[in-house]
DNA sequence: TCACTATTGTTATACTATAACATCAGGAAA
DNA sequence: TTTCCTGATGTTATAGTATAACAATAGTGA
């Protein structure tokens, strides 16, 4: 067990479920599971921890990958693309998904020290939001919903 | 009369009032209302669009002001942190605040096209965040609630 | 074989933001 | 008045984030 979005739960399993996830979807759509999309959804996954693309660039460095910013930067982008992972706006970060395959308005509580992020698939917020644009003719296409402070582990 | 927020108002009362209030929290507070920081805020109050520290820098240019990025940074912060501006992490830019004095959690209607926002008060009790916030033992110290779409004029 | 497409490699550059320190102006204290 | 302090501004340099553009490669199917 591993603390994950501020609770504890079967990481190992989580990881298993979203790796086995991501090359079902791309056997299933005819994209490829290919090495580097596989290590960088792992890099994401190892905890639930926004990534910047250059600590995933680090990373990928060590292990002998190329590692130019647009690598890390295609692959995020298409894990994002694909649904199975977000970007953290108020980080300029990374955090893979954990309700993939879920069709979802995410939001996110992020603690501000550790950057661990838990991830809620909707929120009533954008709801209200939701509202109003119809009042105004305004048509969304997409949300950003972030919550920051410090989690139990930080105080 | 002009549109903003995606509505028409009286938008010269709406910068009057702005910068009157700017003024007179400067002087209640011992702060001192400088032409920067004036003139600044006008220019985000030119109209109800996001603008970038650039594009700040940049008409501060050609008003012959000095235009490093640190006296655009300066002066968005200030007004950031005292609740005359926001920052749309969206789009790294900057937003004069329409709710001038009114503790409040906003959330922000932005179109893509045009870059024009409209604020919204967003009541923070709404937010299901908080409930899983609290259940998680987790302290919200700020949100960041934006939509992204297109408004009725970029249709 | 050939042509097509998806993926990856690489270089260069653009855009966003802050650290650090120097300078200046105004007000309070000596 | 002179000194000191504080807040505001000026300036240089650098850090951090992101994308454009094009070359190379590998697999697929005609
Ligand atoms: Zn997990
Ligand atoms: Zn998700
Ligand atoms: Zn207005
Ligand atoms: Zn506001």
């Amino acid at each position: 067990m591993a603390s994950s979005g501020f609770h504890t739960h079967d990481h190992v399993k989580c990881v298993a479920e979203a790796l086995g996830a991501l090359e079902s979807y791309c056997q299933t759509e005819g994209l490829k599971f290919t090495t580097l999309r596989r290590r960088v959804f792992e890099l994401l996954l190892e905890e639930h921890k926004a990534m910047g693309a250059y600590d995933i660039l680090d990373r990928l460095r060590t292990e002998g990958f190329s590692a130019q910013p647009p690598v890390a930067y295609r692959h995020l982008d298409f894990l994002v693309a694909h649904g199975f992972a977000h970007k953290i706006e108020r980080l300029n970060a990374f955090i893979a998904c954990t309700h993939i395959g879920a069709l979802h308005d995410p939001a996110f509580l992020i603690c501000r020290e550790c950057r661990t992020v838990s991830e809620t698939m909707s929120d009533s917020s954008i709801l209200a939001l939701h509202h109003r644009a119809s009042d105004a003719d305004f048509q969304i296409e997409e949300s950003v919903v972030e919550a920051i402070g410090t989690c139990p582990d930080c105080r």
